[in-house]
DNA sequence: CACCGATCCAAACATACGTACAATTAAAAC
DNA sequence: GTTTTAATTGTACGTATGTTTGGATCGGTG
């Protein structure tokens, strides 16, 4: 790829994750050591540059995650896959992959952002991720009702999401006693919880079930 | 309080509920129906305005808070309090106040905004709640090592948060299975799933203090 | 009525923003 | 070496933003 494009595509992920989405174009190539004009030209718009920020690092996570998957379909041929293991395939790739710790605060706000945007991206990047995951969630979890299931991903999600973003605050909240970059402790802790309450949820389901 | 100073107070808080934070004042006052100007006559500056729109619902809800766990140490004088207990008070005061869906969406996306924003309130408003609930917490879950419950704690959080946000869009994707009015549901939902995860990783802290 | 403080209003201000465009330079093709 | 294509630059346009200002309007008080 263009050079000067990539110092805008760097430029604007680092901007954006530091001070939030809303980054003029002028503070994106005053940083990026561009001209201004450099964006209309390699990208279309604004919009379009939003798009392929995104996109830089969403397509990689999600190939990975589908991968991680595939291979726990692999391994588990005929049965349901482990609860722990599909969530482990859906939560690790975003903290995982090479990209530093300022992508993850980027990704975090992403999915924060007005109905519209989120929308967008969710339909281009979001949608078959979460029908390949929420079948095998199914086939994991066969006492969960449906409702109950989608909210337990839902709060999957969330845990997620605040963990991108504000992981940091935790650090200073716990006077250093948080070991933040290690990501794997903070995945395994993330599974560990989630996989939890999907049980406590099935459970439940259960009894309601056994007392109709 | 002076009727249009409520006004724009009302349609600040819905637009940005239904639009994101950043709304113009032009918009406000328009959807207010009163004059540009009588924003910076009643509150000083855009960032007054939004911190009275943070205010208005975000003491109310802390109050609640405070007054649910006031009473659950006088129903446990001595013993710890039950785990459900503390995250319930501490989640039930945002779904079941008196103001409207859209309060909601809006206190999602405050949790979402940039860094020096969130901090601003933080400060103001959560400093002392999360220090009395994480003590409770402490003394429910006393297995569990402090950085695990700053963790489980973060988990909780960003449920709530991410179903304040989008859980309008579970009753999309569920094709209406979801029934979004059941707020009673809705909290009953993450109080399990939250407090199982707190137990999950509670468990994990007492084998890894077998094992060593 | 005269006065006054509080509230409201129309208009203007300065600034910041995304985008468009013509001119210039660099690179590539022939 | 000339022509063509791609990439960069400086600049300007139109619009939207938060804030300010000076005057109008209204209700109550002496």
């Amino acid at each position: 790829m263009n050079e000067t494009k990539l110092k805008i595509l760097d430029a604007a992920e680092r901007l954006m994750a530091q001070q939030g989405i809303d980054v003029s174009l002028r503070a994106i190539t005053t940083a990026a050591d561009v001209n201004l004009a450099a964006v209309n030209y390699h990208f279309h718009s604004k919009d379009s540059l939003l798009d392929a920020v995104v996109a830089r690092h969403m397509c990689p996570i999600n190939e990975r995650r589908i991968q991680m998957l595939d291979a726990l379909e692999r391994d588990y041929p005929n049965g349901p896959l482990p609860l722990e293991d599909i969530l482990r395939a859906f939560l690790a790739p975003v903290f995982e992959l090479e990209h530093g710790e300022h992508v993850r605060v980027l990704f975090g706000r992403f999915y924060s952002m007005p109905d519209e945007f989120m929308e967008r991206i969710y339909k281009r990047h979001l949608t078959p991720i979460v029908n390949r995951f929420s079948a095998a969630l199914a086939r994991a979890t066969p006492g969960l009702q449906i409702p109950d299931r989608l909210w337990a991903m839902n709060f999957t999600v969330g845990a997620m999401v605040h963990t991108l973003t504000w992981s940091r605050l935790l650090g200073v909240m716990s006077n250093g006693a948080v070991d933040l970059p290690d990501t794997g402790r903070v995945i395994d802790n993330l599974v560990r919880f989630s996989a939890a309450g999907f049980r406590a949820l099935e459970q439940r389901s259960k009894e309601e079930r056994r007392n109709a």
